[in-house]
DNA sequence: CATTTATGTAACTCAATAAGTTACACGAAT
DNA sequence: ATTCGTGTAACTTATTGAGTTACATAAATG
């Protein structure tokens, strides 16, 4: 299984903006910082405004979190990037007429539930104020490293 | 994230393989209760093998499993099948002279590392003792019902 | 208030990859 | 010896995420 780099690309967004929330901040510059297309980061940025997560406004380069980072949880950034979609792939049909081919399905799906759930329970302890922290804290140590 | 449909499907062979040891199996017939073909089925029974879970000889439709179906956990499957590819996606590469860009990696890293462990320590709890135990009551109950 | 700047979004291309197919060498069973 | 089955390479196809082009519309600016 692999989440796709929207979820980290859109942790990066929320960052971005937060860290940068006194100065003007485009699609633009926030794709540069992500070395990715603005169009890309727009459509990002959709994606999270319609999750509650950021407000946008057409036309102003003015992006706005819409709570508190101590409010936004990984968790919730990967419902708003990655929706319901299952960690574990199922298979479409198997076969009904068979032991195994007709009761994996459910039984396996209860298992991964479990295993998605384990790790979306993790995803929800750690909030966008700990990932900012954590980047402001390596980039001090890489300053007085200089 | 999405693991895909080999995962599944390799538990399929290994239940499929203890459920019917006192019979010929050969790829064919366990590609008939997956739906797939005999060729993806034996591919994935080749990393079965090389993770030493199960045993084949070429020619003949025998396989075994390696180890006691009590002794085989999802999370030794899931390893045979998709190695140690990474849960989450992080980018190749971020804009090394942003505050963000050149922290965001290794801070997301981090906290991927721990749901990925997380989810992987709830597959490693159940063994495909579990699965097969699972599967035929199911059958059993459905077998009830006619 | 006209011009510039930026967003929002549709439609398309491109690349990567999983799944499925064909082909065939070689081992095992009969 | 012939048939059956595995192991594997090489190819095709389908799907999907990422990136691009284009453009309508909203806000900012001088």
């Amino acid at each position: 299984m692999r989440i796709s780099t929207r979820f980290s690309d859109s942790i990066h967004i929320l960052a971005f903006i937060e860290i940068y929330k006194d100065i003007k901040v485009s699609s633009e510059v926030i794709a540069s910082s992500i070395e990715t297309s603005a169009v890309v980061v727009r459509r990002l940025m959709g994606n999270l405004r319609e999750a509650g997560l950021l407000d946008t406004k057409q036309g102003s380069a003015e992006p706005k979190l819409a709570k508190d980072p101590s409010q936004i949880t990984l968790l919730d950034v990967y419902f708003a990037t990655e929706g319901n979609k299952p960690l574990f792939e199922l298979d479409k049909k198997t076969n009904p007429d068979c032991i195994v081919g007709g009761n994996i399905q459910e039984v396996l799906g209860d298992y991964y539930e479990q295993a998605k759930i384990s790790a979306q329970r993790k995803l929800n302890e750690t909030t966008l104020k700990d990932v900012i922290e954590t980047i402001l804290v390596k980039q001090k140590y890489k300053d007085s490293q200089k």
